[in-house]
RNA sequence: UGGGCUAUGGUGUAAUGGUAACACUGCAGAUUCUGGUCCUGCCUUUCCUGGUUCGAGUCCGGGUAGCCCAACCA
C-alpha cells in the first residue's frame, strides 16, 4: 500500500484514467485492495501491435501497482482455435517483456460455467430455445425496433434442464437448440435481448477432449471467468462497451449462484474499456491477416510487412521501441486513428541507442583510388556506436577497389549536392579523404550505353583518420563505402506500407458493398503492390555477416536494418526496419 | 432512425472549474568523420450553439460529425 501512495504522489499527473482508476479502487479498499487483471487472447491468430497495446496495459498495470496479471486463453470456440497460437502467444508476450501470474484457460471453467448455466435454469433466468438461428436473429428486432418473445421462453425448467443436458450428449444436432438467458426482448441493449448463453458444436475441444459438446458463448464466458479468477480490474477494448451491463448482470447472477454474500460495490471484477490501437496504411484484424497469410500475399504470419508481433519483430523493431510508441499514444476513450510515423519515430528513437553503425552499398559504383598501392590493405577501425560508449569497436578493411552508393556522385552535380563528383572532395568514413580530378573524363569510366561503371579517384594520404592530416574542413560530406575485395554480396529486402490508403479496413468493406466481393478480391485493390523489394545488388562489410539473427543494425546513411532469419554468413539478408531521417531529398 | 460512446494543432496525448501544453510530423538554422543523432527557432489547436459560473477545453441543454451494438465469433 505504501508502494500505491508514493507512485500516486509522484507520478499522479501521467497516469492514465484507467491508472487513475485502479488507484482510486486500491485507495478505496475495493477488492481486499487486490489488483489482478487478465490478458484474454483467443488463440485463433497471431498476436498483432493492437494487442501488445493491451498486454502493455493488462500486464504493465498490475506490475506497476503492485498486482497479477494471469495469461487466459478465451478457448470457448474449439472450431477456430489452435495450440500452434497458444505458443506463438506465450513467445510473443514473453518477448514483450511481461511475466504472467499463470497461464489460464476459460475452458478451466467449462464445468463451473455449466453448474452456473443449470442453477439459472432452475431460477427461471434460462431457457432452452429450439428455434432456428434465422427465427432467432428475426425475432431478435433491430436497434430501432424491438424483439418478441420466443414461444419456448416461458417452458418449464425441467425442460430446459433436459433439454440443455441433451444438447451436450453428443447426439444433439448443432443448431437444433441453444439456452438463452431470459433478460428483455425489448431491451435498446440488444444484448440484453436474452443472449445465447451456450450453443451444441459437437466438436471435440483440444483442452477437454471430448468432455463437451455444447460449449458457453462469450457473454456467459469471460465476467464469469474473471470472477471465479478472482480478476478485479477485467480491462478489455472500447467495443466491448455494449457488453458491460450484461457483464455486471452474469457477474450479479454468479455471486448469487456461488452463495457470495460479498458486496456487489466492493468486491467483484469490474470492466474498463480502452480505445483500441489503429493505425493508418495498416490493417489489424486477426480474420483479414489470416486472409493475407492464406492467400500468399505476404510469407507468413512472420513476414516483416505484418502488424503481428512476430512480424514487427523480424521487422527489426525491439520490444522497447514497441513499447515506447504505445507509450506515446497513451489509453483514452476516443477512437483514434494513429499515423505510423509516430511509430516509425518511436522506433529510430530506439534504435538510435541500439543499433550497431555498419557499412552498406545498396547501391554500388566502382571507386577506384588511383594513388593508392594495389594490393594494399588496411583495417580501419569502426565505432560500433557513437550513441554508446561501451559498445566497442569493430575493424573493416579498406584498399584500392571500393563500391560507394551510385548516389553518392554526380557527373554535374548542382550547388547543394555535397558528395562526390569531377573536383569534388569529400571524406570516406573511417578512412581518407579524396578528390575527384576537375575533368569528367579522367575520374568517370562510362560502359556502351553511357552508364557510368567506374569511378576515379586520387587519395590524400596523410588524411587517415586518426592522423593529423585527417582534422582539416573539407566541404564534401563523409560517404560510406565497402571495399570491392572485402566485403560481402548480400540480400537487402526494403518495405513499403502493405496498403495504399490509409484506412484499409473502411476501404475493403466499402469495396465489398459496392462490388459483391469478399475477402481478399475487395482487398487486392488497395494493396501496394511494391511492399516488397528484394535488392541482391548490395555488398554489406564482413563483419555485419557474422551477426547474429535479429541483430539490430544501422547501415551508416541509410536505415535501420536486422539480421533477418534466413540469413546466413555466406549468403546474409538483411530488412529494412525504418529509414533514417532524410533532411536532404534529391530533386 | 433505438441504445451506448466520443470530439483539444496535420497526427496522438495532457491540462481532473483557474495562464491551453507535450511528443511526433512539417519548415528554418547551428553542430557533425552518418544530409542520422544532439541543439535552437518557427508554423498550426479546444466541432457548432446556448446556458451555469467571478472564471468553462473541462459542468449542463440543443445541434453537428465520427465510432460501437441486430454472429449459435471473441
Amino acid at each position: 500500500m505504501e508502494e500505491i501512495v508514493k507512485t500516486e504522489n509522484t507520478e499522479k499527473k501521467s497516469l492514465n484514467f484507467i491508472e487513475q482508476r485502479v488507484v482510486k479502487d486500491l485507495e478505496e479498499g475495493k477488492n481486499g485492495r487486490r489488483l489482478q487483471t487478465r490478458f484474454p487472447p483467443e488463440p485463433n491468430g497471431y498476436l498483432h501491435i493492437g494487442h501488445a497495446k493491451a498486454i502493455a496495459m493488462d500486464f504493465g498495470i498490475a506490475k506497476k501497482f503492485g498486482g497479477v496479471c494471469n495469461l487466459r486463453m478465451d478457448d470457448t470456440n474449439p472450431q477456430k482455435e489452435d495450440t500452434e497460437y497458444v505458443e506463438a502467444i506465450e513467445r510473443d508476450i514473453k518477448w514483450l517483456g511481461f511475466e504472467w501470474g499463470k497461464v489460464c484457460y476459460a475452458s478451466d471453467y467449462f464445468q463451473d460455467l455449466w453448474d452456473f448455466a443449470e442453477w439459472c435454469i432452475l431460477q427461471g433466468k434460462a431457457y432452452v430455445d429450439e428455434q432456428t438461428s434465422e427465427e432467432i436473429a428475426a425475432q431478435k428486432g433491430t436497434p430501432t425496433e424491438p424483439g418478441t418473445n420466443s414461444i419456448y421462453r416461458d417452458r418449464p425448467a425441467e425442460e430446459s434442464l433436459r433439454l440443455f443436458r441433451e444438447m451436450n450428449s453428443g447426439k444433439m444436432e448443432p443448431g437444433k437448440m441453444v439456452l438463452r438467458a431470459k433478460i428483455d426482448m425489448t431491451s435498446p441493449n440488444m444484448h440484453f435481448r436474452d443472449p445465447i448463453m451456450y450453443r451444441v458444436l459437437n466438436m471435440p475441444h483440444w483442452r477437454t477432449g471430448s468432455k463437451w459438446n455444447a460449449y458457453p458463448m462469450y457473454d456467459f464466458t469471460h465476467g464469469q471467468s474473471d470472477y471465479l479468477e478472482g480478476v478485479t480490474h477485467s480491462i478489455c477494448t472500447l467495443e466491448f462497451v455494449p457488453h458491460h451491463e450484461l457483464y455486471d448482470l452474469f457477474v450479479t447472477w454468479i455471486k448469487e449462484w456461488h452463495g457470495d454474500e460479498g458486496d456487489m460495490e466492493d468486491n467483484r471484477p469490474r470492466q474498463f474499456e480502452f480505445n483500441k490501437l489503429n493505425l493508418n496504411y495498416t490493417l489489424m484484424s486477426k480474420r483479414n491477416l489470416l486472409i493475407l497469410t492464406k492467400e500468399g500475399v505476404v510469407n507468413g504470419w512472420d513476414d516483416p510487412r505484418m502488424p503481428t508481433i512476430c512480424g514487427i519483430r523480424r521487422r527489426g523493431y525491439s520490444p522497447q521501441a514497441i513499447l515506447n510508441f504505445i507509450d506515446k499514444i497513451g489509453y483514452t476513450t476516443f477512437d483514434a486513428l494513429n499515423d505510423i510515423k509516430l511509430m516509425e519515430a518511436a522506433c529510430r528513437e530506439d534504435l538510435n541507442t541500439r543499433a550497431i553503425r555498419v557499412n552498406a552499398v545498396v547501391d554500388p559504383v566502382k571507386l577506384i583510388l588511383d594513388n593508392y598501392p594495389e594490393g594494399k590493405v588496411e583495417e580501419m577501425e569502426a565505432v560500433n556506436n557513437p550513441e554508446d560508449e561501451n559498445s566497442g569497436t569493430h575493424v573493416i578493411r579498406f584498399s584500392r577497389d571500393l563500391y560507394i552508393e551510385r548516389s553518392d556522385f554526380m557527373e554535374e552535380p548542382d550547388k547543394k549536392f555535397m558528395r562526390l563528383g569531377p573536383g569534388k572532395e569529400v571524406r570516406l568514413k573511417n578512412g581518407y579523404i579524396i578528390k575527384c580530378d576537375e575533368d569528367p573524363a579522367k575520374c568517370i569510366e562510362k560502359d556502351a550505353e553511357g552508364n557510368i561503371v567506374c569511378i576515379h579517384a586520387e587519395c590524400d594520404l596523410e588524411s587517415k583518420s586518426g592522423m593529423p592530416g585527417s582534422n582539416r574542413k573539407i566541404k564534401g560530406k563523409t560517404l560510406h563505402w565497402v571495399s570491392a575485395g572485402h566485403s560481402i554480396p548480400c540480400e537487402v529486402r526494403d518495405y513499403a506500407n502493405l496498403w495504399t490508403c490509409e484506412n484499409p479496413r473502411d476501404a475493403i468493406k466499402q469495396y465489398e458493398k459496392e462490388n459483391g466481393v469478399r475477402g481478399i478480391d475487395a482487398m487486392r485493390p488497395f494493396l501496394n503492390p511494391d511492399s516488397l523489394r528484394i535488392n541482391k545488388n548490395a555488398y554489406v562489410e564482413e563483419y555485419a555477416a557474422t551477426l547474429p539473427a535479429l541483430s539490430y543494425l544501422q547501415f551508416q546513411r541509410i536505415g535501420y536494418y536486422n539480421v533477418d532469419p534466413d540469413s546466413t554468413p555466406a549468403h546474409p539478408v538483411f530488412n529494412r526496419t525504418v529509414g533514417l531521417k532524410e533532411a536532404w531529398v534529391k530533386k
